[in-house]
DNA sequence: GACCGACCGATTGTCGATAATCGATTGTTG
DNA sequence: CAACAATCGATTATCGACAATCGGTCGGTC
């Protein structure tokens, strides 16, 4: 989840401006009231939000920090239109990243640890069947964040928390497809693994649920953006062992 | 290596003064000018260099993002003074982001790729030999970076390129020890799986790389710093397999 | 003497204004 | 008519000044 401003500790600050007006923006954009491609001018935002320049303009270095908007000297801030195969490449990533998280955890994993995930896993059950796609989209996101701290590797998190916005923010935006129930049961496997403490099998079913959402999108992607040339098949080669 | 101004085609701009600053301050910091857990103040910075507040809270936003200080609301930034575990836990995650850049690079080296790989090894060979350290690291930096990119994936890239100026900073200061014909060395099983495009081998060959640095790094830890608790044991289980 | 709340200096966050740069347009020249 | 230089409006980058907030200190109270 993106930071609320209430940190780990449950300690509250967000009396910042420049953090409102980021997430004012990221709402924005999200709701697509800044379109991919689009410019973000710094002085007309400050008119609208009625703050000074300052704050935007640190506000779009937050969002260029997380892949939301592209920034180059003196020419100003575009909302990034990732094309598919960007989020593929992402994928591809984001995919590794929690293998590894997953491979860290599940030695260590507490008790506290298996049950929050399986809580999660039956709220994403809950929302699916009263279609909330909303819920079963937050339950999903801190489903894998979860595991990921779970790692307790705060590089590992801080990595991975960069990467995260940007796929889930532009997935939701392409795939508006992908109904809710296929979106929870596609992590029932990875909680069968989780139960079990198998690590192995837990990064097994992560990779089949990352080929699963890649496929998806490849779908998309064929019919929408014909033409691209090198696209990383790792629903091909689906768990990519090292040995 | 970390943004010279210089963009990959050859087009300069650098007239922004907040990345002059940052660079500025990035060579301070590994000069020990600031030594870890010290304050930066943005004023005493700005006067100092002769420019606003302004262009020097930016570059500490950069410097953030870049891992090498801490900011917190209200009360500045400081120097972030990695412990030895946690430069470990980021070699651990490097390790797995340049693992997944072999593989996916190996299969679409192109021959330029390959002989720039080659010459860049050699390179550290001979600095090695005249014992500059210095060249080494550079050479050693570029190797990895040429290696990342050769895998065409942007975001993988960005990633990388997110972690390897923290973790190449920091090491060059807690591992001066290292030699640099030993440096040069460990290279040469990565070139050689290079040469036969051997996917595996090279993926092989940068585990054991990454394990090495690691067991040095480990070393140091366990000599100043003990009394750590869970620490990522990545030399005892080198390939970390998935399956 | 320990705890608690009001000041205080230092520093960050924000503001409004100005200088510097960009992209496009216009006018000029061959 | 094409290529080029000068100019202009729009926008970013920087500045200097001000308000808000932090951590510590000092005095007061029980």
């Amino acid at each position: 989840m993106p930071d609320d401003g209430v940190s780990e500790d449950g300690a509250i600050s967000r009396t910042v401006l420049a953090d409102q007006v980021r997430d004012r923006l990221l709402e924005a954009i999200l709701a697509g009231h800044y379109p991919p491609n689009s410019r973000i001018v710094e002085t007309r935002v400050a008119r609208e939000l009625g703050t000074s320049q300052a704050p935007v303009r640190e506000a779009l270095r937050g969002l260029e920090a997380l892949g939301l908007v592209e920034i180059s000297p003196f020419r100003g801030a575009r909302v990034r239109h990732p094309s598919t195969s960007e989020l593929l490449e992402a994928y591809v990533v984001r995919s590794e990243l929690e293998s590894l998280g997953a491979r860290l955890a599940v030695p260590q994993l507490t008790e506290a640890d298996l049950a929050e995930l399986i809580e999660l896993g039956e709220e994403m059950q809950r929302a699916a069947r009263t279609g909330d796609r909303h819920a079963v989209a937050i339950a999903d996101a801190s489903f894998h964040a979860r595991l990921v701290h779970a790692a307790r590797n705060s590089t590992l998190e801080r990595v991975w928390r960069a990467l995260e916005p940007f796929s889930r923010t532009y997935l939701t935006l392409v795939v508006p497809g992908a109904d809710a129930q296929w979106t929870a049961d596609i992590h029932l496997p990875i909680l069968a693994a989780l139960r079990r403490r198998d690590a192995a099998m837990v990064v097994l079913a992560l990779q089949q649920h990352f080929a699963d959402v890649s496929a998806r999108l490849g779908e998309e992607w064929s019919e929408h953006e014909p033409g691209g040339s090198t696209l990383p098949t790792s629903s091909d080669e689906p768990a990519l062992r090292t040995a």
